[in-house]
DNA sequence: AAGTTTTACCTAAAGGTGTTAGGTTGGCTG
DNA sequence: CAGCCAACCTAACACCTTTAGGTAAAACTT
């Protein structure tokens, strides 16, 4: 019989593209051997288990992620490059909503050691590099870009926003222009 | 032999216990029923589904969250206010954190409709209020309130700020200054 | 090209979970 | 005290994860 030529990359891309499908809780490795036409037991040959399935898609996730920005920001500086970096991981949320949910996980080890991750965070800095902001602050500001954007979107596909004027659009754009507004004056700790 | 008197509360709250001890994804109606001494079929008569404990449980959260937030703002305002807030949804996140967890899902519609959704959106308005922005801003100033500190427990809890100087605690106090900064100088469109 | 070894995939089985169907019994109502 | 109705039970099915051990395809050796 044919074999499936089974690798951990291959099962960990079926196991993301059914998450985009039919959401996160429902990768199953059932289904995913379904999808590959192999049976259950066979992935355990190439994987170690169902998280270690669920890890691989955030890593996964990750590393198109870090991709995704790469092309939006690339070029771009100051307010243009915030809405780049912005918009793109906007756009990947709404494209691929399964792996947007493994994102949003805790991360396993390996996956904070990750080049992916590494390149998430110099990519941001670049970003910001293009407001003069002292070294101290920078770490600050990352991390309160990451909130305001990721904490958009969760809320955003949550439905918090929904059935409420003004629309999310609207918002989202007065938030880009004011982050850009902040960043520009953030307050130093008047010492 | 003496009956458990099961209700769709008694429910919901061992579900919410296990899922703080455990994680959200951890809530079995298996468990459920085990620590209630009960057979899990028993607990259909008082529930439709899986799924309805876990809406049950979203819910019940975002009534203790209602509460924790009216307590933490009642008798504040400005930048008081909005570090009461904050501090309250950052600190029942800690202590409760499955219901935390809970509360990041999509809201079920009767959620998004209940009197604790209205709640915190009414509270949120009142501490807003301090800050004199005009109506149609209220909205996208709420909002984004939201995702700032929604989005920063999120990655916190994630583990996206760990292993990095500075700590935690200081990008939080700033983080919230610089909102309250920012809502004093919100910038309206330059129509 | 034939024999041997490796390994990719298989079948089998045990144990857990969600859900439905239908039986039994505790405790209220008359 | 009789009867009823809910509350809880047992039984059963389908599906999922994971481990153990078998089989055959592929790769390597000579």
């Amino acid at each position: 019989m044919a074999r499936a030529r089974l690798t951990p990359k291959s099962i960990i891309t079926a196991a993301a593209d059914l998450a985009d499908l039919s959401g996160f809780d429902a990768i199953s490795l059932s289904a995913v051997a379904r999808q590959l036409g192999v049976q259950t037991a066979s992935l355990y040959s190439h994987v170690r288990d169902r998280a270690a399935v669920l890890d691989g898609v955030h890593e996964l996730a990750l590393d198109e992620l870090a991709e995704q920005i790469a092309t939006a920001v690339a070029g771009r500086a100051g307010h243009e490059a915030l809405v780049g970096l912005a918009d793109a991981q906007r756009a990947y949320a709404r494209r691929w909503p399964g792996r947007w949910e493994a994102l949003q996980r805790p991360a396993a080890s390996s996956t904070v050691q990750s080049e992916a991750a590494a390149r998430v965070v110099t990519l941001t800095f670049a970003v910001l590099r293009g407001y003069a902001l002292p070294d101290d602050e920078l770490v600050h500001v990352t991390r309160m870009l990451g909130a305001s954007v990721n904490g958009f979107i969760t809320l955003e596909r949550a439905g918090n926003f929904a059935h409420r004027e003004p629309d999310t659009e609207a918002s989202w754009q007065r938030i880009l222009t004011a982050l850009d507004a902040l960043f520009r004056a953030w307050p130093t700790p008047s010492e």
